[in-house]
DNA sequence: GTGAAAGCGCTAACAA
DNA sequence: TTGTTAGCGCTTTCAC
């Protein structure tokens, strides 16, 4: 708690403070003699530079700011997995924020890592908040925002080709042979929601075999709005031969099957279910979820690299990145004869 | 980026920067004229305190290093939800490190957070790390141990009494009308593992009923530790009219559920299973675990305010604390006729 | 009630 | 190669 400081180093050592500031910072050079004092007396005392005051001259706290929808969503925390280790690889220590949704709650962590001086701020957000995000982009700090719901070109983000990824997966199904396809979607029409852009890749795939599209309305993107519309969704997919559902998520995808489960209707057997993400859960599941991967830990290792080099270069990059998703093909969905 | 400083109000509002930090600090009483002015200044300039240059000359970081093994486990994510919020709720902010149980992480991390001058250090941990504990004692920081596999009283910690909830368990097993009963172990011969205390507490719950308690030792706390186990599980379960299998963790219990999902045994019909934890697993797997109901949010959140007590004390508290447990009855585990 | 000045622990000119 | 010194932005005596 009595901490040594570079004065209490120069003076065991008979030098003075910059030359112990050059042998820590490697700065300049320094005789052997005079590091070899410098170096023995840091050995002796312990001592290590306070980083608070270095960040205070240097006007670097190699910190990086991250606000979080909620750190318990599986997927949110593999983002921060990427952020935080390669953040770390260049030094940098991430301070964690949480806002359970909450706007104003968002923006007061905006001025609250302000004021902690950190060099780049990260959004993980699940509400389409452009409000917020100006509030960062005037800040003039680099940011990057990450969101899987919605997408917007002139925010700096990392995500996949929603389109391309539905598509796939779509093209997949019929492949398997189904002919009659679910999807199952949520605020498609709402500004910037990138289920627009999947509706549209599922439609093409589906238009390519002349299969037939249907798309459901669901209620929100948990687990508990994938149970809650089971009973409609089942019977909507009765009346009309569907043999596929394809879920805009994961979750809802979980609990359309545990609805499945609990009123006895087998999956694959009776029905074929994939979703979007490949969360932690979708492998975990019985029967297990095929689904489109996000790469969600590259996400995050991408959002941390550009923000660096945004720190580094002065200058955030404008364009956005696409990084390459990933049919995962497990159990859920099966073969029509 | 050209941060406006407290010189820069002083200058605008025609007062002196001692005025300006009373004004902020509200540390002295400033005449009314005075005041308007400097807030009418920061207003206008938009300013904030560098919180770097405070903390320097206050000595308070408001940082609490958190160390944890892997955020993505979702018991983990959810004590450093705990954390987080409470710890915002006293103004101190977090820096995350993941360790991925590596040893020399955990000591290279606790030096770097030593460095930011963080106020206080929480180590969650999946191993029996007493050197790196040590390493953090000997420091003379707040600190607080987080582990829910072993525990040593020597150590400030958080936990539930493991010997408690197990005995709870097994009795609510008995009371289904099962007398033998399986309980998977890791490790329990481990020094200060708490899986000695909790076979201790599922023998005496079954011994109180007349009941055969049969000890399996399990292969590790993970999902696939569970489903490796499964053959050797359902073998020695039939040769023995084992009715229910204790797991003593969530995860192993679901990986057992999954083998027996793929084989064709029923849960619970054809055998009764249940956890320990309750992680969000447990509650989304269907059938939905029955399982003991580890608070993790509020150890989380006990934890850290342990922690800023001690920092305002400037002592901490030796005693360490017992949350209460609960068993969650779900369908997993099914009556005996 | 107010301002001048010292100093938190450090880096980075500048001189020597 | 080294030491002296001036800050970084702020809080906190201390004197007025």
């Amino acid at each position: 708690m009595v901490s040594v400081t570079i004065k209490d180093v120069a003076k065991k050592a008979g030098v003075s403070i910059s030359t112990v500031s050059r042998v820590i910072n490697k700065s300049k050079p320094v005789s052997l003699e005079a590091r070899q004092k410098v170096l023995k007396a840091i050995e002796e005392l312990g001592y290590k530079p306070n980083e608070v005051a270095r960040s205070l001259v240097t006007r670097k706290s190699r910190l990086i700011g991250v606000i979080v929808t909620d750190i318990g969503h599986s997927y949110i925390a593999e983002m921060v997995r990427g952020i935080e280790e390669i953040g770390r690889m260049y030094r940098y220590d991430i301070i964690l924020s949480s806002s359970y949704g909450h706007k104003e709650t968002e923006k007061k962590f905006v001025q609250l890592l302000m004021g902690k001086q950190v060099q780049g701020i990260v959004l993980i957000s699940e509400d389409n908040n452009d409000e917020v995000v100006e509030e960062i982009m005037d800040m003039d700090i680099p940011f990057v925002y990450l969101n899987k719901y919605y997408s917007s070109a002139k925010i700096p983000s990392v995500y996949i080709s929603s389109e391309r990824s539905s598509y796939n997966m779509t093209k997949y199904l019929t492949e398997l042979g189904h002919r009659n396809i679910m999807y199952v979607t949520y605020n498609k029409d709402e500004k910037y929601s990138v289920e627009k852009l999947k509706v549209d890749g599922f439609n093409k795939a589906l238009a390519e075999v002349n299969g037939n599209a249907y798309i459901f309305q669901g209620e929100g993107f948990q687990i508990e709005d994938g149970y809650k519309i089971g009973e409609r969704v089942y019977k909507m997919a009765k009346e009309n031969s569907i043999t596929a559902i394809f879920c805009c998520h994961d979750e809802v995808a979980i609990g359309l099957m545990s609805y499945f489960y609990d009123n006895n209707v087998k999956v694959p057997e009776d029905i074929s279910v994939c979703g979007f993400g490949d969360s932690k859960i979708a492998s975990i599941y019985r029967p297990r979820l095929t689904t489109v991967r996000e790469p969600y830990y590259d996400i995050g290792a991408v959002a941390i690299r550009r923000i660096i080099k945004a720190v580094d270069e002065k200058e955030i990059e404008k364009e956005n990145i696409y990084l390459p998703s990933q049919i995962i093909k497990r159990e859920s969905c099966g073969k029509i004869r």
